[in-house]
DNA sequence: AAGCGTTCCAACCGCGTGAGA
DNA sequence: TTCTCACGCGGTTGGAACGCT
């Protein structure tokens, strides 16, 4: 038995969009939104399409903010950098480069920059190998806990987590991946382990003290309070994460 | 000019996931 | 707890555009 279909396929129309139907979905957003919900958008805007093209329509073609074709030397890196620590996350990537959307990225990967990398005699690790790097850090020695954690609840800043070095000018990438962020000293005094993303991103994070915890989709806390990066503009610790991955990344937040 | 192969990218497909009933 | 539904994602496909012979 099949997954049955989003929508009535008889009564949808599929392929390429008209100027009509574009003008048709594109002033109904900018009108009303989607409304949270895709699968009764294309019958109030008048479309015989899928909620689901109208969607795809919409997010990789029509948002006022995309932009298409033309990828920069500097996106070519931010594309290398992050494919080789994370793989083929395409909406992470895209996430990374203002106006590109998933199926660009993946797109250009596809038929472009992977062809420019090989042609470079780089060669492209897959996450699962890249899983392998062990350079976790320990600050300090579990052995040796700190006594107390400040009475200060600290705002963390997020530069305090941004690696030393900036971009390398030299194209393609070394195969290393870059260096991982020094933890704030605030944390340092409580005793903690850090273990940077592996394949699939996922941060572990533990700490002696009780004061401080992680949350994937939360942030950092200390004492129960929101210590960093929601307010910084991070939403995901891959978000955060891929902020360690590229000078041009953390431009953009701060500028 | 015609035929054929290749490239590129818009669009589709089906799965995983999370929210809500 | 289970089920349903919609969303978002990555992989794949179809066909237009382009280049070569």
């Amino acid at each position: 038995m099949g997954r049955a279909p989003c929508c009535d396929k008889a009564n949808v129309k599929r392929g390429p969009w008209s100027p009509e139907e574009d003008a048709a979905l594109r002033s109904y957003v900018e009108r009303h939104g989607t409304g949270g919900n895709w699968i009764s958008l294309p019958q109030k805007a008048g479309l015989k399409r899928c909620g689901k093209s109208c969607r795809l329509r919409w997010l990789n073609y029509l948002r006022p903010d995309i932009k298409h074709g033309g990828f920069t030397e500097e996106e070519d890196k931010i594309i290398f950098s992050l494919y080789k620590t994370i793989g083929s996350r395409w909406s992470v990537i895209a996430s990374h480069l203002h106006g590109r959307t998933d199926n660009d990225v993946k797109n250009y990967w596809n038929t472009k920059l992977m062809k420019k990398i090989m042609a470079a005699g780089e060669t492209i690790n897959s996450p699962a190998a890249n899983s392998q790097i062990t350079n976790k850090f320990h600050h300090p020695s579990p052995s040796t806990p700190a006594t107390s954690p400040p009475d200060q609840i600290p705002v963390m800043k997020a530069e305090a987590f941004l690696p030393p070095t900036t971009l390398d000018s030299n194209f393609p990438y070394p195969s290393e991946p870059y260096p991982l962020p020094q933890l704030p000293a605030e944390f340092a005094a409580t005793g903690y382990s850090f273990s940077p993303p592996a394949d699939d991103l996922s941060v572990s994070f533990s700490a002696s003290s009780s004061s401080i915890t992680m949350d994937d989709s939360e942030g950092v806390y200390f004492n129960q309070a929101a210590a960093f990066f929601p307010e910084h503009g991070f939403s995901s610790w891959t978000e955060l994460l891929g902020g360690f991955m590229t000078s041009s990344v953390y431009q953009n937040l701060y500028s």
